[in-house]
DNA sequence: TGCGTAGGTTCGTTGACTGAACCTAGGAGT
DNA sequence: ACTCCTAGGTTCAGTCAACGAACCTACGCA
């Protein structure tokens, strides 16, 4: 956002002072994917398409916030990839329900995606519910295309994402 | 949200689409002083200490978007508010999701505002979610204070918000 | 020697956010 | 008649974040 993320007259507000963190552009994307199992700086970037200048700025204040983690996953050559801390975790719930009611309001009752409970098969209500076991761990939800999915991207994890797969789950082996 | 407010490569994704709309700076911040019973432009204005501009701006395209509608509720002098249509009163889950998760792993569990359930004056879990009665409608939670709250600000909209009210109640009579 | 990949940094340009000033139109006070 | 006040804006110059293209480093491989 430009000039100043945070919002000096709503200290006492803890939806303004989570937005300092997650308000930003890109950033919640960044965390979706990392749900969707995308854990690579080249990953996110070819799936989000954003300048490579604010993903990287974007991670590490992700990181510095304590919702990422940085790590190295290979020595020589150094990688690295970026994984959900308990923090980014319990992030789940707020972008179901972003999701939940863009599905609604902005895309018209359209199908894009389903989510499902893995355990049981039951269509997941407000992104986070299962109608018959309550409240699902982000782990065990399951995602698949739906109805209305466009299925024409042809990056990695738009590829990854063609099947059914569980959140969490990294998109390569 | 600086150069282009979409996400162009994520037309498909109900969490990006939804992004676009409620993603930019501000925006879920007149949201939420809405579902407190704001109004008016210059109580907003007081109470966010955002730039005229910006807030002119924001009230049109939550307008256009549907989630808020602007309604002249004198004549001569013409005076406007603006109130949430029914897109605007779902996306009370995303404010307080948001808020949960901001309470725990920003605030650190510091209790700033108490949200209970009006008919049984149970405390909410989720910002929306009774333990007894389940899901709440907004028009049935009650706010106040919590023990952590600073009570300093001066603005109708914060002098207003010391006592507990229920949400969408407006401030003024 | 050259090419490819991963994970960045640098840099000039664009444009959204900022804050202050200004505008309109009707009351209210003196 | 003149001034001040309120509500709801618009205008404008300056700043700084986002953009995107180019560049960089370090290693592996042919």
């Amino acid at each position: 956002m430009a000039l100043g993320k945070d919002y000096d007259g709503q200290r006492d507000c803890a939806m303004a002072r989570g937005l300092e963190l997650i308000g930003e552009r890109w950033t919640m994307l960044i965390v979706r994917d990392a749900f969707y199992g995308v854990r690579r700086y080249s990953d996110f970037l070819a799936h989000l398409e954003m300048p490579r200048a604010v993903l990287a700025e974007r991670l590490s204040a992700l990181t510095a916030a304590g919702i990422l983690t940085k790590r190295r996953y290979q020595e020589s050559p150094a990688r690295e990839e970026y994984l959900l801390t308990d923090a980014g975790l319990a992030l789940w719930p707020v972008l179901a329900s972003i999701g939940t009611w863009s599905a609604r309001y902005v895309m018209g009752g359209k199908v894009h995606r389903l989510y499902t409970h893995a355990d049981c098969g039951e269509r997941l209500v407000g992104g986070s519910v299962c109608p018959l076991c309550g409240v699902v761990d982000p782990a065990e939800v399951e995602l698949r295309p739906g109805p209305d999915a466009d299925l024409e991207r042809e990056d990695p994890v738009s590829v990854a994402l063609r099947e059914p797969k569980r959140l969490l789950v990294p998109i390569r082996a």
